[in-house]
DNA sequence: TATTGTTATACTCTATAACTATA
DNA sequence: TATAGTTATAGAGTATAACAATA
């Protein structure tokens, strides 16, 4: 039987692809705000709320002295603080500055805004697909 | 009308958060065979036959004097190697070695295996959609 | 003059190992 | 003893600017 069937590997290369373009978009995205895409990760990541930094360098997928020099190049900045932890005198919670809230939501929106440039060809039925069998893969 | 209809946000997340789990599964699968992520983008770009600094480099999305340090520290691995154009004497092709090449497949194939684990629980006619719309974002 | 690629330099990202302070 | 975070160190990724050689 010959058919237009797509391969396992079809997908698992345009995955790959998207991957790199939309790591190409982030970096685009962050640049012009004076951000690396780590930087950039890393602030948008905080929007939700303070985090100590071993939750932070899991989220992030880095070590944690690793972490520690990202932390002290956006505090040099003003962009994020450490805050002592009141519960646990050997933590600190990493939180957004005023400065830091207001670039965190412009890279946010930066990249939201292009990856909508991207996808808004396609049909509301594929969007509201694409959306579902994205989720359940990072579901798991 | 209130419906479960997804925002165009919750696709541009869902793609966000995609490009973050793929990244990290990238790094995990190069790790373990002694490549960076970058390193292993560069040899699997490579699989498909020789090219140019100049190329290469806008394939990768870096400049070429970055490129220039990453051939070095291939090239003295035996990975890759660096053979004069016959028909433009400022000008070098990029190529796999035979150590190069075999890496490279392991690469490519250590990431499509874990993809499709990724994506293995989706019926076949998501997959379809789903591969086709990521093609068609990715021919923008 | 324009293009190909390299060199020099500076900064960022990252991991490993060893460490301090607190729980 | 275990955990939170830092320091020291080394290597890799990246950009900018200036350069050499060739087209």
């Amino acid at each position: 039987m010959v058919t237009t069937t797509a391969r396992d590997s079809d997908l698992a290369s345009a995955l790959v692809q998207t991957m790199h373009r939309l790591q190409d978009l982030h970096a685009e995205t962050s640049r012009p705000l004076g951000l690396t895409p780590q930087q950039a990760h890393l602030l948008c990541v905080l929007i939700s709320g303070p985090l100590g930094m071993t939750e932070l360098s899991r989220i992030l997928s880095i070590e944690r002295s690793s972490l520690t020099s990202m932390v002290d190049r956006l505090e040099r900045r003003d962009l994020v603080a450490r805050v002592a932890s009141p519960t646990d005198r050997r933590a600190c919670r990493i939180e957004l500055t005023a400065a830091g809230k207001d670039l965190a939501h412009q890279c946010h929106d930066a990249v939201v805004d292009r990856i909508r440039d991207l996808t808004s060809e396609l049909p509301a039925a594929t969007r509201q697909t694409l959306t579902k069998a994205l989720q359940s893969i990072l579901a798991q």
